[in-house]
DNA sequence: CGAGGATTTGAGTTGTATCAAGAGTCGTGG
DNA sequence: CCACGACTCTTGATACAACTCAAATCCTCG
């Protein structure tokens, strides 16, 4: 970790520098020199809208966003984003976005310009390798997503989201702990692929059998591990028999 | 474009780089300096395991493969690749991959130490910012699929399916011409997120409908523009009026 | 205190899965 | 060369998951 400056490190480049792996003193310097433009964004309000160009990277440093993509008048919610996560990475400058991010809560997020980043990326090897850790992680979590709407039922989604907003904020986590959730079940809906009332149907049963308690803005988990295998894909066989396995030896 | 090399250029090497924006001629020298290991794989054959450690990047020179993600008994397709696709630079070294990629046809795969690609990405900063445009395109690739997974029919995500496969043979497409389809209705199931049955019913009705030949190896889309009004989203309101829109001025 | 959103519940409909079974296709080995 | 087994593809019947529509609270914020 090299991220712990003694100096003043603005928090939009220390949360980046976290998401680094291998930087190197001089590539963390390097990055300090950046300049960052802090910017409050209320709710309900875009950071990034499709279409629209852009020349600079966003860290969200605080608050809660959610990042979607429409095609005429439906939207999915890819991701739900929080402290720390970026966003600017996935195009090479010259696209437009096809994405919309915007604030599920007041957010404070810091932007970077695209150019300044790629120009001291190139003499900055730790810190170009850094960048594809970050659109890495991004696709971890993308393949996640897939893997609940292709093969989930509503209640396994809901409990894995459930779960992984959970984790994202208690990394070390301890059970029983209340966690921020300022996203309506709307929103839940958005994301899971699924319609409002479903998802409610889904809360209610998790409350009914004891395994959340979930208010406007706060959850909590009485029974992670039973969650856990509950996201745990359901036995079936979709999938059938063997397809394509020629006996690998 | 850089890799229009008069010397002997190795297949695999000159399809890595057509995917990195902005080599300078020394980035494209020091990639075919890399040493390619040529392996083929049968039908059925797994490229990559989950769970196990690898060393090697792998380049899809030749051949169809699914790259997909299980957990229990049920397995995901999180996307087909075809000749030109590469897999491993998801993982940060350290970690074990959590995917498999396995032969759809028999394959020819390059593979390229990872040590080495990383050691002279340090060196060549178009290297490094190649492999992040690599990763991207996967990323988008992957938000693709949510949004098939997550807001459209079967009858929707066949088409998309079928038009993506298409196109990414013909990227500059005409169309009425056969393109290669070596993919079972079977592996479309578990590509979109559907059972078997289901996904045959779609196909017959595409068939019904005039808007495709489709035999065990060939596709022919016959009004690709129909289709693709189809997959675009079709007309509902899962996602309901204007849910946190506040009045964006 | 009014209005627009969010949550909750009910009733009915539709999309998709499961089960089942027959026909077509392919590769392999006798 | 034919027969066998193993996948595929296809179709029908039925069951269940999830959606739509509708309407009644309940919040929350202006």
């Amino acid at each position: 970790m090299t991220d712990a400056g003694r100096f003043h490190v603005d928090p939009a480049i220390s949360i980046l520098a976290a998401g680094m792996p291998s930087l190197s003193p001089d590539d963390f310097q390097a990055l300090c020199h950046l300049r960052v433009v802090h910017r409050f964004i209320g709710r309900g309000r875009s950071l990034l809208s499709a279409g629209e160009p852009f020349q600079r990277l966003r860290i969200i440093v605080k608050g809660w966003a959610m990042h979607s993509r429409r095609h005429h008048d439906r939207r999915q919610i890819l991701d739900l984003m929080l402290a720390g996560d970026v966003i600017g990475l996935e195009t090479d400058g010259q696209h437009l976005p096809l994405t919309d991010v915007e604030a599920l809560t007041p957010c404070e997020v810091g932007e970077i310009d695209l150019k300044s980043l790629h120009r001291i990326a190139l003499r900055s090897p730790g810190i170009a390798g850094g960048l594809t850790r970050i659109v890495a992680k991004q696709l971890a979590r993308a393949e996640d997503q897939i893997l609940r709407l292709g093969q989930m039922t509503a209640y396994e989604r809901v409990c894995h989201v459930l779960l992984d907003i959970h984790d994202r904020q208690r990394a070390a986590g301890i059970d029983g702990k209340p966690v921020d959730f300022p996203v309506t079940q709307t929103v839940l809906a958005a994301l899971l692929g699924l319609s409002v009332v479903h998802v409610n149907r889904q809360v209610m049963r998790l409350r009914e059998e004891g395994l959340i308690v979930l208010t406007r803005q706060q959850l909590v988990l009485c029974a992670p591990e039973r969650m856990a295998s509950i996201a745990g894909i359901r036995p079936l066989d979709r999938g059938g028999s063997s397809t394509l396995a020629v006996a690998a030896e």
